[in-house]
RNA sequence: GGCUCGGUGGUCAAGCGGCUAAGACACCGCCCUUUCACGGCGGUAACACGGGUUCGAUUCCCGUCCGAGUCACCA
């Protein structure tokens, strides 16, 4: 078998939604898995819809995702141009072929013809194929007169065409289901439908990998292919991703689920490995069901058979675990280095140990974007009531609250190395010595120091990274708050 | 509505004629513990339904139901 190659062919909206992400991303490990070539090639045909930026957009996502194409408009190859406006010329020789052969004709009908065949509210009615059978003098006569024009690909009145789906097997339809596709549009560009298989065949393409949305149809692609006597390639339709509607029911993933755009995700604090690794068992499972992945394991690993027919609906949580693991698989540096813009959003004017505080929060953050809020107290002691220093299970009430915090105070204020170590021991051995569990102690002694009930690290890890002087005013301003109640 | 595809726990899923029907997320309980987490242990929970085929169907076939996609000079 000649070199796989898989292509990449979104069209830049300045937008890329998860879906298109895992088409690539399969598609780039479709290629990898049999040492073939990942193609970007930019669809942009649609000159209306034309968005400033989006082709950055592209790449962007395409490198911070990991997936490197071979070749693609911004860095060339044997088979550009890349982008399908700069081909634009390319594509009207192959429709007029199809003219000369009769497997395709000139349509003159306008849009306002067209719109009144729509009968009101119904769906499907479709062309009635009204310049399919205009003789040769009519259509010389328009062109010549300068009327504007369509080519519509002849579509075979009866039989039926089959195509085959590496995942879905076999589908067959009525050809009496097919319209006579545009394949040129009037302004010259060609349709998306046309554009594709005149571009994966020139561009060599073995694997066409697309959303199932395209399942209905691939037929008119097979009659197009056969109409140019053009080797088919093989298709793989992915199962779509769903998302949640409010009122229960699932529906095609798009915004009103949440973001769905993956640096909207990024945005909200996900890894883009985690994305990765999340979406690519999004409709594809491994022999062994293993569940965490490196992209190059995938490339390793990702086979064809692997993909399931079902759509499936994204899930956030799951999401969150992947991104939970990734954050734990990482050296604390690593994750000070990630998480440092968080740390500087929530605490924006002191300088703390970061690689501290990022070891007391790693294994407790499942979204960068939970972080600011998690370390806030460190800038400012927040407003508190002090029903906090209440704890059962602590065995902590409004009065031994206050003791614990004398004692505390006193003792702490001796240590002259302000080091973990010694804060340990300190508070430790003072506990056992008044008596009580070492929650009775600790509890009061970190509400007075954070002001919250919930606090990434306990008691010894926050005095120190607060310090002594900010720790004592902290626990004086605790104690003074208890007495004052 | 026509056409196409799909249907294993709440979610992702393994299974490809014989299993007490895996695993993961979520959820619940217990343990650990200076809070919350993390970690450990355990638990609740599924083959849409009805016919066939077969000694035997989650698995193969048909029908029903349900869901989704698609029916553009958008991709």
């Amino acid at each position: 078998m000649s070199q796989v190659r898989t292509r990449y062919a979104p069209s830049p909206t300045g937008f890329m939604h998860v879906g298109n992400l895992r088409t690539a991303l399969y598609e780039y490990l479709i290629a990898k898995s049999n040492k073939g070539k990942f193609i970007l090639r930019i669809e942009d045909t649609d000159q209306e819809r034309l968005v400033e930026g989006a082709v950055d957009v592209i790449y962007n996502t395409l490198k911070t995702a990991g997936l490197k194409h071979d070749e693609g408009p911004d860095i060339g190859g044997d088979y550009g141009p890349y982008v399908q406006s700069e081909r634009k010329a390319m594509y009207i020789p192959y429709a007029q072929q199809l003219v000369k052969e009769d497997k395709a004709y000139y349509c003159f009908c306008s849009k306002e013809r067209l719109e009144s065949l729509k009968t009101e509210g119904e769906i499907g009615a479709g062309y009635d194929r009204h310049c399919r059978n205009l003789s040769p003098e009519e259509v010389n006569k328009k062109l010549a007169d300068g009327v504007p024009y369509v080519i519509r690909q002849k579509m075979p009145l009866e039989g039926s065409t089959t195509f085959s789906d590496a995942v879905f097997g076999d589908i067959t339809v009525e050809n009496s289901e097919l319209q006579d596709q545009i394949l040129i549009k009037a302004d010259g560009y060609p349709t998306y439908n046309f554009a594709n298989v005149i571009d994966d065949h020139t561009m060599n393409i073995t694997h066409v990998v697309r959303g199932c949305e395209y399942l209905s149809s691939s037929p008119k692609y097979n009659l197009l292919y056969e109409a140019f006597g053009w080797e088919i390639p093989t298709y793989v339709h992915l199962p779509l991703i769903m998302g949640k509607n409010e009122d229960g029911t699932v529906s095609k993933l798009s915004k009103r689920h949440g973001s769905t755009g993956f640096e909207d995700l990024i945005k909200d604090g996900y890894l883009p490995q985690a994305i990765i690794n999340y979406i690519a068992l999004l409709g594809w499972c491994p022999k062994d069901n293993k569940e965490l992945f490196t992209l190059d394991e995938l490339c390793e690993v990702f086979d064809i058979s692997g993909i399931s027919k079902s759509p499936a609906i994204f899930d956030y949580d799951k999401l969150s675990w992947f991104n939970a693991e990734y954050i734990k698989a990482m050296t604390t540096q690593q994750f000070a280095d990630i998480a440092m813009p968080y740390f500087k959003q929530g605490v924006p004017n002191k300088e703390l140990n970061w690689v501290e505080v990022a070891g007391i929060l790693q294994q407790r953050t499942v979204r960068l974007t939970e972080i600011p809020e998690k370390i806030k107290f460190f800038e400012k002691l927040p407003e508190y009531s002090v029903e906090l220093f209440v704890n059962k299970k602590s065995k902590t009430n409004l009065e031994n609250s206050v003791d614990m915090l004398k004692i505390a105070i006193k003792e702490l204020c001796n240590i002259s190395d302000w080091t973990s170590d010694n804060i340990h021991d300190c508070l430790i051995s003072l506990a056992e010595r008044v008596g009580v569990k070492n929650g009775t102690l600790m509890w009061p002694v970190r509400i007075a120091v954070s002001g919250m009930s919930v606090t990434p690290g306990g008691a010894v890890e926050i005095l120190h990274i607060l310090g002594k002087d900010e720790s004592m005013k902290r626990l004086n301003i605790g104690l003074e708050k208890l007495l004052n109640k």
